[in-house]
DNA sequence: TCGCGTCTGTTCACTAGTGCACTTATAGGC
DNA sequence: GCCTATAAGTGCACTAGTGAACAGACGCGA
């Protein structure tokens, strides 16, 4: 369950506390002087689920930094007026130019799926410091890769497996990011970012109640056997985690503060958002 | 149908034909100043269909460039050995390292999916050069957004479409960017880049004949009527030919030497190769 | 505690796509 | 000009997923 600093929008001015700089992976791994360079430009920020962060064709202005358990999810609107999601953020990255690396019309919608509070800066102030940096720049980039990685794979995993493979693999992707086994969406949401029908998707989450996976509740589930639950997801979640600890492996602090994630099992849930 | 120079793999020592640049619309963009720092490193290069220019987690050292009607595909493999079709890139574009921008493992396999010539040269070349050149950076970042755009479409194409949709939008994707209508491509190689069945492929492509889109011949097909292919499709590459418009507009040349594509009903379907 | 909006569960008829098996066509090499 | 490997075409039984419709049921706000 997101807690409760889930507020309304804002952001404080400038400076944000070093502590949330920490609660997200891709600033947590800052050497400190790349952190020093970018600290007086972060500010902290927070926003609903359904907040809306940017439209296609927006000038993005900032770089969005999701912290704890917040999620941000991509989304490609189509030309019958459907909205699917390409790409799901969490604490583990970043939101906004990473790619096209400053101002350029953004081409998916970015939108807040799981509230919670986080940092941002302007995109400018990064790319300038990154000018300066090259360990800075040498982050951004692998981290862009892995973000590449993860829609590469989504591609191949939207054309390849079945509905009950890739909820699956929604729901595990979504808590290895917060550390939450809480998932609070209604089924029609988790439909419409698969671009399937809800109908579908409610036998689909019946069935897996009923092997004892998940327990349902009004517009929230909660996974009781992740391990299961990843069993019957595809494995594109796996393969594009590998590519994330082979790229930045060494780069992103390797310590397991896995969140209190672990499962009697032994499944390492959190091995990617630790 | 790929002109007689598709030899096996092979590359000239250096400073490649002027001409050959200008067969590649990122070479051809390339301010003169920018184009003299790279010239001296780029080296022509050619390759037959099948060619694998790199495999999952090889360390690519060279970009690509594809020129003329040479077609090359990336594509990502899953568990159970098939092999899905991600992105497709020609004349407009270029292959290896334009996001990670430099050496890293690569996520997908790149394969020469059309024969043809080209132009390469070391990542390492491109990225020095990149740090002299503002202007250069930019253009990159610019092409890489416009490869994020296009991937990040088909994995909504993928989730939301019909077989018959995604099957008409790849073979107008491919005749945009080699100006020819001639496709040398088995029904099996384009039910696997899809990731379906080889014998449903094969009634859609029957239905396409029927209805006078296109002829068959065994490992080719001869489209007819591209603007009723183009119909018949999805509309997600003309949203991604919107965004390399967008994106590229006053950096990529705007002439019209649409290659001969022209059809009768002013269906312009070399817009974005030109 | 009641009421109501919205989320969930389920049925039903239907379409899209699968996977296999088999036949028929075709080009290209000798 | 024939042979053969391989590609294309097709029938069939089957499964996955659709989309509309409607009946509860949950939980929040007043």
């Amino acid at each position: 369950m997101p807690n409760a600093e889930s507020l309304a929008a804002a952001s404080k001015p400038a400076g944000a506390d070093a502590d949330e700089a920490t609660r997200n992976n891709l600033l947590r791994a800052l050497r400190p002087d790349d952190l020093a360079r970018i600290a007086p430009r972060l500010q902290s920020w927070a926003a609903d689920a359904g907040t809306v962060i940017y439209e296609p064709g927006d000038d993005v202005r900032f770089v969005y930094f999701p912290a704890g358990a917040m999620l941000v999810s991509f989304v490609v609107l189509l030309d019958d007026g459907r909205g699917v999601e390409t790409g799901l953020i969490g604490r583990e990255g970043a939101v906004g130019g990473i790619v096209s690396q400053g101002r350029l019309p953004a081409y998916s919608r970015a939108v807040v799926q799981f509230p919670g509070s986080g940092l941002r800066m302007l995109s400018s102030d990064l790319e300038a410091a990154k000018l300066e940096s090259l360990t800075l720049r040498n982050l951004f980039a692998r981290y862009a890769d892995c973000m590449m990685a993860q829609i590469f794979q989504a591609v191949a995993c939207n054309a390849a497996h079945s509905i009950e493979q890739r909820a699956a693999k929604w729901l595990v992707a979504a808590i290895e990011r917060t550390g939450d086994h809480d998932v609070p969406l209604t089924q029609e949401q988790l439909a419409s970012m698969l671009g399937v029908g809800r109908s579908y998707i409610s036998r689909v989450i019946q069935s897996l109640k009923l092997r004892g996976v998940l327990e349902v509740r009004r517009g929230r589930m909660r996974v009781r056997d992740i391990a299961l639950l990843n069993a019957l997801a595809c494995s594109c979640n796996d393969l594009v985690r590998h590519h994330f600890e082979e790229v930045l492996r060494g780069v992103y602090p390797t310590e397991q503060e896995s969140a209190g994630l672990k499962d009697e099992d032994g499944f390492e849930a959190a091995r990617m958002a630790s």
